[in-house]
DNA sequence: CGCTACGTTGATAGGGCTCAAGTAGCGTGG
DNA sequence: CCACGCTACTTGAGCCCTATCAACGTAGCG
C-alpha cells in the first residue's frame, strides 16, 4: 500500500496464529525453555527473591530505577499512571517475564507493577547486570531478547486495540492468556480471572460493560464457559476456536488463498 | 518497595504535559544532547553510514537481524505487517532514535522500517555493539536508555489510542511531532506532513476521513493553519494551545479502577 | 489532457459508551 | 442469623462518535 517496493515473504506476528494445535508437547518445550532461562539468570547473577501477595507493588512510578525484576511465579500487571489520576494497564507479566524496563529511559520508573496474586519475583541490580553482562555477553543478549519481546508484545496489543471489534478483542485477550498459561505448564480449563471487568476493559480500551457483554456473547456462542456464578472462573476448552473467532473478525473476506 | 499501600505521590508521563513553554532554550539543550549522543556512538563504534530516500527500506520484516540502526537525519516509519497484508504503523523515528529492536526477540525483524524522506541512517553490528558494550558499560546503558524510551513511547501511543477521541488524537499526534521537531532544532511553523491522511489514520487507529475531518476542525478552531491548497504543509503556531486541547479532552473522564 | 493519488465533505448506519436498574457474593456488626 | 453495605457483574435503552459509502475537488505527471 505505502511502500514503493513489493513485499518479500515474511513471517508474521505469532500471537494469533500460534494456536495450541499440538497442545501439550510444544507448550512443555516452551515451559522448559522458560525454566532454563530462569536458571541461567539465577546462576549468573545474585538475585534477591521476594514473595509478594495480591496488591503488593513490585515497584512504583516515580521511584528511582535501580533494579530490574524477573517473575518466578505469579501474575503481575504493569500500570501507567498520569498526574490526573487516570491509570492504564499496559502489560501483564507471567513466569519468566522481565519487569522494570520503563525505568531505563529516565532512571526513574513511570509505571507501577502490581501483583495480581501470590507470587515470587526476583530483583536484579541493574549495575550488577551491566557488569555481569560485560563478562558474559550471552547474559546481556538474554536481557535484550526479553526487551525485544516486550516491544513486540506492546505492538501486538496496539494492533489489537486499533483493529479488532470488542468481542474479538476480548477473545484475543483470552487467547493470549491461555497461551501464556499453557506455555507455563498450566491448564487452561478451569482458570480464574484475576482481573475485574474494569481492569480487563482498561487493558483492552473498552468499558467494563462492553467486556461483560462480550463475555456473555462468547459464552452464548460456546467459545467459553463460566463455571461459577460469580463469573470469575471459566473454561477455555477450545482455544483454537477462540483464535479462529479473532481471525474471522480480522478478515471478513473468505480468502482461502493468500 | 513492595508496599500493599494505596497510592503515593507520583510523577507522571511527560508526553502531553511537556508542552514547550520555554520554547527555544530547552529545545536547543535537547538538540545538543541528541548531537552528543550521536557523537558518542560514532566515536565508540564503527558505524556504516547510508543515505536513504523516500520509500527506501532500512530493514524489512522477515530478514535476519544482524544490525541496529540509528537515525542521523530524516524521518522514518516502522511498520508491522501481518501475513494477510494488513499493515500497522507502530512508530515514527527521528534524528537520534534507534531502530531495529524488534529483531532482538527472535533474531529476525518483524517490522519494516521505511524512510519518509531523504535522510541518513547508521547501521551498527549488534555483535560489535555487545563487544564494545562489554568494554564500555556506559555505551550499553546508552542503548538501554534508547530501548526504554521506545517502550515508553509505545505505551504513550497505546494510551492515546485507548483514551482520546479522534480530534484530540490528531492534536496529540501533531503535538508530539512538533515536540520532536523542536527537540531537533527545527522550526514548527511551516512544517510539511510527510505522511498521507491514510498513514496518519493507520498510525492513530482512525480512518483517513476522520483524520481529514479532525484536521479541518482543528483548522476551523484556529489551532492549526494550512498554508498550501494541497493541505500537506501547515503552521503549528501555538503548540501549547494544541496541548491544552488534548488535556481538556482528557479531563472530563473521572476514571474508575482503583 | 486524461489518469492517478490525495484530500475534503456529506449522508447514513452501527458499534460501543453512558446512564441506569437489578442481581449476586461476601464481610461486618447488630 | 440476618440486615446491611460494598463490590463486582449483568443487562437494557438511548445516543454519540466514528466507520462506511459515495461524490467531488485538486495537484502532479505521463
Amino acid at each position: 500500500m505505502f511502500q514503493t517496493a513489493t513485499c518479500a515473504p515474511r513471517t508474521s506476528r505469532p500471537s494469533l496464529l500460534h494456536a495450541t494445535f499440538t497442545a501439550g508437547e510444544q507448550d512443555q518445550a516452551v515451559s522448559r525453555q522458560i525454566a532454563a532461562r530462569l536458571e541461567r539468570i539465577r546462576d549468573a547473577l545474585t538475585v534477591q527473591r521476594r514473595i509478594v501477595r495480591q496488591g503488593d507493588f513490585v515497584y512504583q512510578a516515580g521511584k528511582a530505577f535501580t533494579h530490574l525484576f524477573v517473575v518466578n511465579t505469579g501474575m503481575f500487571k504493569v500500570v501507567n499512571l498520569s498526574r490526573d489520576g487516570r491509570e492504564q494497564i499496559v502489560g501483564l507479566k507471567y513466569r519468566g517475564d522481565w519487569m522494570g524496563f520503563d525505568g531505563l529511559a529516565e532512571q526513574r520508573h513511570d509505571c507501577d507493577a502490581v501483583a495480581l496474586d501470590t507470587g515470587e519475583v526476583w530483583s536484579i541490580s541493574y549495575d550488577a547486570l551491566l557488569q555481569a553482562g560485560s563478562r558474559e555477553p550471552a547474559l546481556m543478549a538474554e536481557m535484550h531478547r526479553a526487551m525485544g519481546h516486550e516491544i513486540a508484545r506492546d505492538r501486538d496489543s496496539l494492533i489489537s486495540v486499533c483493529t479488532l471489534p470488542a468481542d474479538a478483542r476480548v477473545a484475543d485477550f483470552l487467547c493470549n492468556w491461555a497461551d501464556a498459561l499453557a506455555h507455563r505448564g498450566l491448564r487452561t480449563d478451569q482458570v480464574t480471572l484475576r482481573m475485574t471487568r474494569a481492569e480487563i476493559g482498561n487493558y483492552l480500551g473498552l468499558t467494563l460493560e462492553t467486556v461483560s457483554r462480550a463475555m456473555s456473547r462468547l459464552s452464548r456462542d460456546g467459545l467459553i464457559r463460566f463455571v461459577d456464578k460469580a463469573r470469575r472462573e471459566l473454561h477455555l476448552h477450545d482455544v483454537p476456536a477462540l483464535a479462529d473467532f479473532v481471525r474471522v473478525a480480522v478478515e471478513p473476506a473468505p480468502s482461502t488463498l493468500q
